[in-house]
DNA sequence: AGCACGCCGACT
DNA sequence: GTCGGCGTGCTC
């Protein structure tokens, strides 16, 4: 018989399979096999039977090592690479690599060990190995560690005692990872309109089809309850489920919430996960041991037995772009893994993207509406307060008849909270003396004032220096001005304005551990604190019910560059903002400054009419064939020679495919044209929605000339970024 | 992505 | 004379 050779994709940065004899090992697609590569081994996905190798490999095919003992990547998950791959232009292993991302110590669970008392008391006595022994004095059996944080010993010490003889070891079963939801742990009180939405999804689930809805309600409506119908009907089933956050809102917070409607926490998925439980995790889901995740939008890419349903909360949010590697929505990609598993997936938000809206409009997406708060409570009232009209004096930032509304919260005992989205102190220094600004040496950006750290920060690129006592180009001395305002800046206005009253500013800069996080969070619901002062940090599903008040110091911060995303963002995140106040104590109330109090955006949001915003917003899209009326993908060429790159770009539009369906614009120097060293130009292609631009970049990308030195092409489908 | 190979500067 | 910097290219 002909020895068998099988494609293996490994998770590299290469697009096609690298084919390899099966030997002795029978191997089916989706398994995981160890491989020689070059001079080490490496773990990839056994991808097809490949009967005709290429023969200019003629003898050079090796053989697999061996054969990993976990379940096989399923189909679905195979399909779902390879869609991605195609759709981002990744190279296929870069995306496999994400669905192989368990960390090491994958395979047989390591031992845990646990102590009990068995022999003779130890030779020489201490007063640590006392306690360990009167701790262990009823002859249970305990874990190690837990033995030695009981005793109030350090593990050393109970290790010394296993030599003695005086503690026996014993081998403990191991620990599950997640232990199984209760779907009726605790079933909520449902509003009719809960009730009816939760009806659906539960149904939906029972249907195991492929099914898009957009559960849509405001702050505070309800939405986690109701898609928690749909998690528990999943977990009736034995069906597994996906919960899919922005990572910051995977905060103790949300979880708590789910272990008070199931009894237990959802196993979690993100970036600071152990390499040891996030392979735990990983071997879990794939074997069908976890019924429910919780994850940042990596957690899209693990590999479930057998899912059920996928929630994607937040839908609208920024952070479920992956912006660097292989770039992808996790919205969107979640919605093409729900299609391939023919699975309902849920995306819950109270300001859809204008993608996911407009697909409602159409019908492609089935809308559950919760149209008012839980509880009957009222949304917050919204006023602009028009800067060019009823500004602060200059060099303030709060204007008199915000800082009048803050007074009269705290005198009622509320909270208030000052929203401004911009980190440090000021966000540009000049010389008074000649004019000299603080930029960035390896970026187009200026120096960011972060006084409580004494530095100049670059926010592209991490650099910073201390401030230094004299100007670098005149050596004027106390001739520096700031500029605008920061977070911390306006701390220093609230006490001028307010001595009195408790402030907390919370920015991502300040904060130094999750944990620190927590105790704020705890601080202001315990009504410690009578201001905060926030970056859009606080707008992440955070929930303080004392806030009364929310100031948006700046709202036409987001609006200002030349962004397609900007109202919408904006939009987005001024609302999450504003509904903060007033979710518990009575109404809350809304003040806006800007200098455009007429923009679409600020109309909608002190009307409260989210529905004129997006008419107003779909109708621009439609009108300049924007996404989701037309398809959009960035080409950047970066490199230390701006010459080198800009000659690359060019050169890139003069070999473009040509077809009447694809326009090519640029190449124009990138927002930021210069980060961490690098110049940057960008084109930005535009097709029609019924076009295949990822095949089309694909053909035109197979043309370009290689690159050389330290040029680099990054390409970015869909982008929502345009920096 | 790793890792080896390869061709030019400062030292055990 | 070697050690080692990281640019370039290959891995079935």
């Amino acid at each position: 018989m002909a020895r068998r050779i099988v494609d293996v994709l490994l998770p590299l940065a290469l697009d096609q399979p690298y084919s390899y004899a099966a030997g002795d090992h029978a191997v089916a697609p989706g398994d995981l096999v160890t491989v020689p590569l070059g001079t080490r081994a490496c773990t990839g996905v056994v991808w097809g039977d490949n009967p005709n190798p290429d023969p200019r490999l003629d003898n050079r095919i090796k053989a697999i090592a061996d054969k990993l003992d976990v379940p096989p990547l399923r189909d679905e998950m195979r399909k779902l690479v390879d869609w991605v791959s195609h759709y981002t232009l990744a190279p296929r292993g870069m995306v496999l690599r994400m669905a192989l991302r368990m960390g090491d110590g994958l395979g047989p669970e390591r031992e845990r060990l646990g102590v009990r008392l068995a022999g003779a008391p130890p030779q020489r006595m201490t007063a640590a190995r006392a306690r360990v022994l009167r701790a262990l004095a009823d002859g249970l059996v305990r874990g190690k560690g837990e033995a030695a944080k009981e005793a109030g010993v350090s593990p050393g010490v109970i290790d010394g005692l296993i030599d003695e003889g005086t503690l026996a070891t014993v081998v403990l079963p191991p620990e599950p990872i997640a232990r199984p939801p209760d779907a009726d742990f605790a079933p909520p009180d449902l509003s009719p309109e809960q009730a009816a939405a939760a009806a659906t999804l539960r149904d939906e689930v029972r249907e195991k089809t492929f099914n898009v809805f957009l559960l849509d309600g405001v702050t505070g409506s309800g939405k986690t309850e109701v898609y928690f119908e749909g998690v528990a009907e999943a977990i009736r089933g034995g069906l597994q489920v996906l919960i899919l956050m922005p990572e910051i809102a995977l905060t103790a917070q949300s979880l708590d919430r789910f272990s008070a409607r199931f009894g237990v926490r959802p196993a979690e998925w993100h970036s600071e996960i152990t390499p040891r439980r996030r392979a735990r995790t990983w071997q879990g889901v794939a074997e069908g041991d976890v019924q429910v995740v919780a994850g940042a939008r990596s957690a899209l890419f693990l590999p479930f037995a057998d899912l059920g349903l996928i929630i994607v909360d937040e839908e609208h949010d920024p952070a479920y772009k992956q912006e660097d590697g292989v770039r992808y929505h996790a919205r969107d990609m979640a919605v093409v893994r729900a299609r391939i598993g023919a699975l309902p997936i849920v995306l819950a938000s109270a300001t859809p993207s204008v993608e996911t809206e407009v697909n409602a409009r159409k019908g492609r997406y089935r809308r559950l509406s919760l149209p008012q708060r839980f509880g009957g409570q009222a949304l917050p009232h919204v006023e602009a307060i028009d800067l060019s009209r009823e500004g602060p004096p200059r060099g303030r930032w709060i204007a008199p008849r915000l800082a009048g509304a803050v007074k009269d919260a705290i005198e009622r005992k509320q909270q208030a909270l000052l929203f401004l989205n911009r980190r440090g102190y000021a966000p540009l220094t000049l010389c008074r003396a000649c004019g000299y600004r603080f930029a960035c040496p390896q970026c187009d950006a200026w120096l960011v004032d972060h006084r409580f750290k004494r530095q100049l920060v670059c926010h592209h690129c991490g650099f910073s220096t201390p401030h230094p006592p004299a100007c670098p180009n005149c050596e004027a001395v106390d001739s520096f001005a700031a500029c605008g305002p920061g977070v911390e800046r306006l701390e220093e206005e609230v006490g001028t304005l307010f001595p009195e009253a408790r402030v907390l500013v919370m920015s991502s800069d300040l904060l130094t551990s999750v944990e620190k996080l927590r105790e704020e969070l705890t601080e202001i619901q315990e009504g410690r604190v009578d201001i905060i002062i926030g970056t859009q940090l606080v707008a992440k599903g955070h929930h303080f019910p004392r806030l009364n008040l929310v100031g948006i110091v700046d709202a036409d911060l987001g609006l200002a560059n030349g962004d397609p995303r900007a109202a919408e963002r904006t939009f987005q995140l001024l609302s999450q903002v504003a509904g903060r106040a007033g979710r518990e104590e009575g109404q809350g109330y809304g003040l806006i400054q800007t200098h455009q109090p007429e923009h679409p955006v600020m109309r909608a949001l002190i009307a409260g009419d989210r529905e004129a915003f997006y008419a107003s917003e779909i109708d621009i899209r439609e009108r300049l064939h924007y996404p989701p009326f037309g398809r959009l993908a960035s080409l950047i060429v970066s490199g230390s020679d701006r010459a080198a790159v800009e000659t690359h770009a060019r050169k890139l539009i003069a070999i473009a495919p040509r077809d009447e369906r694809v326009r090519v614009l640029g190449p124009a120097e990138a927002p930021v044209s210069l980060l961490r060293g690098r110049h940057r130009f960008r084109l930005l292609i535009k097709s029609p929605r019924a076009f295949d631009l990822s095949g089309w970049m694909r053909d035109w990308l197979a043309l370009a000339p290689k690159t050389t030195g330290d040029l680099k092409r990054e390409i970015d489908i869909d982008p929502t970024s345009f920096l």
